[in-house]
DNA sequence: TTAAACCTTAAAGCGCACTTCAAGGCAAGC
DNA sequence: GCTTGCCTTGAAGTGCGCTTTAAGGTTTAA
């Protein structure tokens, strides 16, 4: 598969791909007779880690360290397990941060429809939300 | 109190304070008489509300906009529940992704463990999966 | 044989979100 | 009066994560 179909199957632009496999976050891509890289399955499901680790926010430095690491010869198994789990708390705090702001935007949300109530106290209340309405 | 202060209690940097200014992601702030900014609570937790967004993957452009359309007079409600509800769709499926991506790494944290068990069948399943670590 | 459509590389360029710098003003303490 | 420590502004610089450009190679099809 040349680089146009391995990035249409991936949603990744081409000099994307080159780009991260000049940084490493993918292995080296083999290549045929007139230099072309020809990329397999393999590479393709490497494609698409690299895209939900960077969609979850993870840096391209962060994740070269974490794809050597994994990638290494040696039995690293305490410290990728160690690697593992940092990354996980990281994205873990990211997710609760996330969520905080989901429930901020809903909190305001339903006090929109505070507008449609009458009782003397709502519209109190109301009155009150208005000024502070971004916060 | 001043730039310092505010920096301090928000941790945002002062600089970055002046730029959030800048871009009206913060309303105007007063000014003492030598033109220092005199910063109060109501531009505290502006700052924090620009941050909070910041961090759920808000861009600044996306949230000039979203700010602009909230401090306009007219009532905007129709819109501005829109835009909520735009941003709320936006910010889920962000964390949707994150979720998969603490999925994935979990799966992979778990199939650690594996290397403890010793059966035929899971240690020829280990082996599949060693293959294929990075995935 | 010439154009189209793919590919290669190295290097330069770009947009974002700040950060840092330069040049200067004000207020307090020694 | 001078240093320290805060402040101001505008402008330039920075790091990241690509994207675009330039200069060229190969293959196919008309």
């Amino acid at each position: 598969m040349n680089i146009k179909e391995a990035s249409t199957q991936t949603g990744v632009s081409s000099a994307a791909i080159r780009y991260y496999e000049k940084e490493s976050l993918i292995p080296p891509i083999d290549r045929t007779e007139v230099g072309n890289r020809d990329i397999d399955e393999r590479i393709l499901r490497r494609i698409r880690f690299v895209t939900q680790m960077r969609a979850a926010g993870m840096s391209i430095e962060s994740l070269r360290r974490y794809i050597e690491l994994f990638d290494a010869q040696e039995d690293n198994t305490k410290e990728q397990k160690a690697l593992l789990q940092a990354q996980l708390a990281v994205m873990e705090e990211k997710r609760d941060d996330l969520q905080a702001a989901i429930d901020h935007l809903n909190y305001k949300l339903n006090h929109f429809y505070d507008h449609m109530v009458t009782t003397e106290e709502e519209l109190r209340a109301l009155e009150r939300q208005h000024v502070d309405k971004m916060e």
